[in-house]
DNA sequence: AGTACGCTAGGACAGTTGTCCTAGGCCAGA
DNA sequence: TCTGGCCTAGGACAACTGTCCTAGCGTACT
């Protein structure tokens, strides 16, 4: 059973990145067993389909998030630290978004052209940011707005990923960083103020 | 003679309609050869490969493009009226971009995903749009920050037609269209001003 | 009227896919 | 030491993929 789970959790992880790297439909049984070294049969005993193997990867990537973001909450004490961890993600990740673009986005949209019945669970990943960012705002103290702003960092997060995939350009990565920090300071300077900051 | 390029060109249109909503990895030969009623082993005689296929989509995609842009050029005098015909393709393609994404982004990521030599063919689509988008920024007066007012633009519909697709909102897209219209107003406004303009 | 050729239909082909079965190896408990 | 059950390897299976071949249709030109 310990190794049992243990074969599992390695077909998760091995699965978790080759779908990244290329794509889910793209990656096959054959690709994650000779990553792993594993009989293709052997996939069996712990996942029925592929589609299992997919929730469990969806799953396991909803998880992490969320102790990502709990520890965020825990080493930034104020919101608008918060905000700009999740804003320099690009940088911190900034290798694997150039190669292979924002993980969350890039899964959503295939999982969309597929008409897969995961791409709900997909979107919850983009659900947990977006409700993550809105409490932010609003301990920002941006009550009424909290939504539309979380929606724009996110809308922030999705453009440069995919344009830092597109064209590998780190110059323009730290160039849009830098302009959406500014954005916040002026955010976080009051409610009154952001309204025409952004504009 | 005659007739071949018109299936031809029928095999070209729906491919591209095809991929777009549906990826190119999951659109078959039987997928087009149903939506058109025509034999699957006839494609061979007007595409060698379904890389052949791809190469004219890619093509024939880039060559809509520059009609767009084209007509553009012709319909708005000055360059931010141009500018704002492109901020407003999030609406104008609104139901398309709700359902299926951003053509261009999109199809770029599943190529690059896939190892895809006509990635690259792609990405010219981006560099269309970043080119022209850089032309009107000079004709406003950014010699010197066009090209990375244009990449700004682009990220802004990279990010807002992702973000369309996953949570089909409707009224973020108005709002971040109407946000980033007043931006341009600030920017056309002056180079001086347009540094602040954005934070 | 006859012929050459662009065009099409249908199917063959090998390779790969996800799914599933079965036989055997391993190790804990009796 | 024997036994039961978790785990694994290897392969069978039908369905599908992209590729390719061949026979026949229709239509323009001689």
């Amino acid at each position: 059973m310990e190794k049992g789970a243990a074969t599992r959790a390695q077909i998760v992880a091995a699965a978790d990145r080759l779908f990244y790297e290329h794509g889910f439909e793209h990656t096959s049984f054959a690709t994650i067993a000779g990553a792993l070294q594993i009989s293709r049969g052997n996939f069996y005993h712990h996942f029925k389909t592929k589609d299992d193997i997919l929730s469990a990867v969806i799953e396991e990537r909803l998880a992490a998030t969320r102790r990502m973001l709990q520890q965020w909450d825990a080493e930034a004490p104020e919101p608008a630290g918060r905000i700009r961890q999740f804003i320099r993600i690009v940088l911190t990740n900034g290798q694997d978004i150039q190669n292979y673009g924002c993980p969350v986005g890039t899964l959503t949209a295939e999982l969309a052209k597929l008409g897969h019945p995961c791409h709900r669970d997909a979107t919850a990943l983009f659900t947990l940011f977006r409700a993550w960012l809105r409490e932010q705002f609003v301990e920002l103290g941006h009550q009424t707005d909290a939504d539309a702003l979380a929606m724009h960092v996110l809308a922030f997060s999705q453009g440069v990923a995919t344009l830092s995939h597109a064209f590998r350009d780190d110059e323009f990565v730290h160039r849009e960083v830098n302009r959406l920090e500014a954005w916040l300071d002026a955010c976080a300077a009051g409610p009154a103020f952001s309204q025409t900051a952004d504009q």
